[in-house]
RNA sequence: GGUCGCGUAGCUCAGCUGGAUAGAGCAUCUGCCUUCUAAGCAGACGGUCACAGGUUCGAAUCCUGUCGCGAUCACCA
């Protein structure tokens, strides 16, 4: 038990002898800076138990707290406000005890742990992955880190949208006018040289359209009718009916999509345990509408299209098999989740890392799922998040005005590397481990960037301004932890060894209490699905631990036993660091 | 129009299970590199927490309404 939980029984025992009166939960938070003390209970809220001046009730709490714990050094009273010193003994304890524990914060995973699907990056086939998808990517991955240290097993995975005309498009225009080029005869990575086509589609398609309409043709129609369209939608059907030709060019180009992917995965740290493709699952979803329609979860229109009421529920009706039977989006996506369950019978929950303008698709689809009945449908979660844009407007793909990932990650590892020269960081350095370190910088400060941010908020995301390096930012956390190990490097002391420090500096204690907090954080963070909580921890333990570098010596302090404790403190926020930062998938170098 | 989300310093964001005088960074200005890495530290300046009501000892935080921005309300995915 903590010292909070035994303090707030202890205060809950004496109200309960000397007042009669019975309280359910005293609530003791920390006390604000300018006040003496470190921990605070609001005597207000006990007022409606005990009838009595709050001031004469915070002093019978506090000569309370003070005679029965040896923790409570002293107290004192403002207003209704019941502020406690805690003794330096109880923080240094508490930094022994967990000085040692190489995971702490995480929580152990048994077999009775919940067990998460975290879906995310969950791309088309047809272009490269951009700027919408970094998000997406950072939040789900980090997520998945998140999940596990709080305790629960997870499983990463991501649907493929692999089927469709979209795709079609990009073949067409690479049957067309691609001449044969592949990602190895022209050097071009993959999933961008189909995005080169996608675009060459359009613009091929746009020129027939203005064509269409010179003749005179309405641009509705002309829109609807462009030749080059026509063709593409054939193509679907040929690929639908299985079409030898088509098939083996959608196998091939989308091969190439997953090459590229995969190398801006791998350089953004991130992997998946599973992967689903549309093409695989979207005629599952009919089985579960047969079935759902057999219970009377579903009812038939005339047309013989399939519906599910939802207007007890303040939805809408809404559909789930078209009248010539294929798939709707929220079918695939039925047939998908109940896909993932069959392959991984031990799933307890399901994470869905996509954007908010899909908040009222994954409620309809949520509801559905509890409707048909499975157990795991309590335990979804659609993690939602806002769009990312530009100082220029909305990205649109088709008009070049997104923000491609390879290229934004480039940039990123540009800006940390001219920073770097600029400040004459570095030096004696080999050219090898240069560009390590400009990676691992400029990739911190990207994500560090993108997952400060709440979630649910837009993110206004200025590509010319590029991302700050200093103040709350990724390449600040690692500075710091970079300067602890230098500080470690120089230090001749064991770690391990423990010491007998009496009192505490103010710094070290502001340290202490920062780092007691790490198990919750974790839990919070993990509980509301947001990094942004973990990363914005890992700042303010890293501004209070620069404070204390500045303004503390720790290699020359003259008293052996306060010079080693400092050494072993800074070294436990550098592995405080390490762990929150890999929660967020941002590596921290030993030197920069 | 219905529904959902957001609105906090000039800018980017914390804080939101109700607590004391509202918290950082950037920008502007002052100091601090012969001393553990100055990508840093210490300080100054900067606020009608969109607006109006309500709930109560107490509201940026909870409730209602208004305004602004965004998303969504497809047999698209």
């Amino acid at each position: 038990m903590n010292l909070q939980q035994l303090l707030s029984e202890s205060v809950i025992d004496f109200l309960e002898s000397t007042f009669k009166a019975s309280v359910p939960e005293i609530e003791i938070q920390p006390t604000r800076k300018d006040f003496e003390g470190d921990a605070t209970i609001v005597v207000f809220s006990l007022l409606r138990y005990v009838k009595t001046n709050p001031v004469a009730l915070a002093t019978q709490i506090g000569e309370y707290l003070v005679e029965t714990h040896d923790e409570i050094e002293r107290f004192n009273v403002v207003k209704g406000f019941l502020n406690l010193v805690i003794a330096d003994s109880y923080y240094i304890d508490f930094f022994n005890s967990i000085q040692q524990q190489a995971d702490y914060g995480c929580s152990s995973v048994t077999a009775e742990s919940p067990y998460t699907m975290v879906e995310f990056s969950s791309p088309n086939t047809n272009k490269p992955l951009h700027l919408g998808h970094v998000r997406n990517i950072l939040l789900g991955s980090s997520m998945t880190h998140i999940l596990e240290a709080s305790g629960q097993r997870v499983l990463s995975t991501q649907i493929i949208n692999d089927r469709g005309i979209h795709i079609c498009k990009s073949m067409l225009a690479w049957k067309l006018f691609g001449d044969g080029e592949t990602p190895d005869s022209s050097g071009i990575k993959g999933d961008t040289l189909v995005g080169k086509y996608y675009v060459a589609f359009d613009k091929e398609y746009k020129k027939q359209v203005n064509a269409l309409v010179e003749k005179g043709i309405e641009e509705v129609i002309a829109k609807k009718e462009a030749p080059i369209l026509l063709q593409a939608q054939q193509m679907l059907v040929q690929w639908e009916q299985d079409d030898q030709e088509v098939r083996s060019l959608w196998s091939m180009m989308n091969q190439w999509v997953y090459d590229g992917f995969s190398k801006t995965y791998d350089r953004m740290g991130v992997d998946f345990d599973s992967y689903y493709y549309e093409s695989d699952t979207y005629i599952l979803g009919k089985v579960v509408v047969q079935s759902g329609l057999d219970s009377g979860v579903f009812f038939k229109k005339e047309d013989g299209s399939v519906w599910i009421d939802l207007s007890d529920d303040g939805l809408d009706e809404k559909i789930v098999l078209r009248a010539d039977g294929t798939s709707v989006y929220i079918t695939q996506d039925i047939g998908t989740a109940l896909q993932r369950v069959n392959d991984n019978p031990e799933i307890t929950g399901m994470v869905y890392t996509v954007g908010n303008e899909q908040d009222y698709h994954f409620k309809v689809l949520f509801l559905i799922l509890k409707k048909l009945g499975y157990s795991w449908a309590d335990h979804l979660y659609h993690l939602s998040y806002g769009m990312v844009d530009l100082p220029s407007g909305k990205m649109k793909s088709r008009e070049g005005t997104v923000v491609d990932a390879d290229a934004l990650m480039t940039e990123m590892v540009e800006t940390a590397q001219s920073i770097s020269v600029e400040l004459g960081k570095l030096e004696g350095f080999s050219n090898a481990q240069k560009q390590s370190l400009y990676e691992t910088i400029g990739l911190g400060a990207l994500k560090y960037f993108i997952l400060k941010v709440d979630p649910k908020k837009r993110i206004l995301f200025d590509p010319k301004e590029s991302v700050d390096f200093n103040g709350n930012t990724g390449p600040f956390i690692q500075y710091t932890y970079a300067r602890i190990q230098s500080i470690l490097r120089k230090s001749t002391f064991d770690i391990h060894e423990k010491i007998a420090v009496k009192t505490l500096h103010a710094k070290e204690k502001e340290l202490i209490k920062i780092l007691e907090s790490y198990p919750e954080i974790i839990q919070t963070s993990a509980q509301q699905f947001s990094p942004a909580i973990v990363a914005n921890y890992t700042y303010e333990l890293v501004k209070n631990f620069n404070s204390f570098y500045q303004n503390i010596t720790i290699l020359g302090e003259e008293d052996v036993a306060t010079k080693q404790f400092r050494i072993q403190l800074s070294h436990k926020v550098a592995t405080v660091i390490k762990s929150a930062m890999g929660l967020l998938g941002i590596e921290v170098p030993i030197r920069m």
